[in-house]
DNA sequence: CGCAAACTTGATGGCCGTCAAGCAAAGTGG
DNA sequence: CCACTTTGCTTGACGGCCATCAAGTTTGCG
């Protein structure tokens, strides 16, 4: 599958995964007006204007939306990689309640909340796709709530990476049970609601059960039924299809 | 306000909060074809016709909705009371990654998605305010996330009593900060991350400290502000309005 | 009044946090 | 190319929050 040389041609496949397109819809989605930045890593994603009448479209790295704790404590709800669309909900209803930062030094694209608005209601595939990815994002919410509920930190690590590998796998970023690992232990404890120290343990212990490894960047799940069996990983709820 | 008669003008008032409705929009509500079931405290709410091609919506009593793990462990994501549509996300994606249980006896009304389609076709209004609500939805998710992963007991309850109240007075279901609370510490502990045995300790801390009075299924919150700010509560995703 | 469900309390232990220190890796500048 | 710094990783010691197990007690309801 040869990428478009369009900026935008990564959000209509992504889109298109779910729903059809016609050759309109695709053609209106790669003519969005963007502006397009480049982050370094560990940076605020902020928009210039203050108006945040814009939406992100991540192009390239990973990024993550998180929450901050008045005694200085993170809480990261979410990674996102190339295709995503991490505040898609905040086209018809403004006023983030969440701050977004690269991970990685990333590529992220801005559109107009208004050219997205139009085109949801010209195209009702597009309408769909847009509601689809809001509730997409709502059930992979719902996961990390159960995970961060009920399982240890052991549990907690392995739902992670099967969750990623496969969002990764399905936009063609990963495969053979390899994949780039940009998280830092720090980043991994404050998504998973531990501390670095103890991701620090629990990384150890799993590499040495041989469940995967996990050096330069780099991540080889060496057993994936291993670990899908210790997270209980029911990917459904990412509707990647299959 | 005298609530109107037809058992989906709670819905049609709860979704004015937010979007303005004509008086098309509002008669289209409530001359939805609904099926409404009583059902006694503590069970599943289950689609009878098994095509899931319904949305349920909450007309008396409290509801939740939950994951279950292997270990029989339970993890509650949310709680619902009247006026609210607990899985409107099913509208265009079906395939629930949740179940859903009463927790009182409860008056539940299920609405086949054929006819909430239509109105959300017909009327931007009504669109909006579909869209609006899941993406509510999707802020307490985030809410609870940073909750679970980020606070102690002491603070999980906090939250936790400031989100509900806050919804129960904005549906005019408490004032003067009391509120029914007809939530066991089993339910409590199930949607915070903790034990019972745990739970009952921590409430009792935070009434012996003056927080809270919490006795016959009624809780009357003593001091708003040090229980908020025990809790960092900003009640600003919740959109209640005010 | 009797049963079941919910609440309460104590004892004990483990998972994970905190504090502290040292090591490794990666970039920077001379 | 090598001091130097910064950032991230690793390990040990210790403690606390919360889980587990095991009784009781209270509440609610038929």
């Amino acid at each position: 599958m040869a990428p478009s040389g369009n900026p935008l041609g990564i959000v209509a496949r992504r889109l298109a995964r779910a729903v059809s397109f016609t050759a309109v819809d695709q053609g209106a989605i790669e003519r969005l007006p963007v502006v397009t930045r480049i982050l370094e890593a560990s940076r605020d994603i902020i928009y210039e204007d203050n108006s945040s009448a814009h939406c992100c479209v991540i192009l390239d790295g990973w990024t993550c939306c998180y929450q901050l704790l008045a005694n200085g404590r993170r809480q990261i709800l979410s990674f996102h990689v190339p295709g995503d669309l991490p505040d898609l909900q905040s086209l018809y209803l403004p006023s983030p309640d969440f701050g977004m930062a690269t991970v990685t030094r990333a590529s992220v694209a801005f559109v107009p909340h208004t050219h997205l608005r139009r085109l949801a209601q010209q195209s009702p595939a597009m309408a769909q796709a847009f509601w689809r990815e809001v509730v997409v994002t709502a059930a992979t919410h719902r996961a990390w709530i159960t995970s961060l509920g009920r399982r240890d930190a052991r549990q907690k690590v392995a739902h992670l990476f099967c969750e990623l590998y496969l969002r990764l796998e399905a936009a063609s970023l990963a495969g053979d049970h390899i994949m780039p690992m940009p998280l830092r232990q720090n980043d991994l404890a404050d998504a998973l609601g531990l501390t670095s120290v103890h991701m620090n343990r629990v990384l150890r212990n799993m590499r040495t059960e041989g469940l995967f490894d996990l050096r330069s960047r780099r991540l080889k799940i060496r057993d994936w039924a291993a670990l899908a069996s210790a997270a209980e990983f029911n990917p459904q709820y990412l509707h990647l299809g299959n």
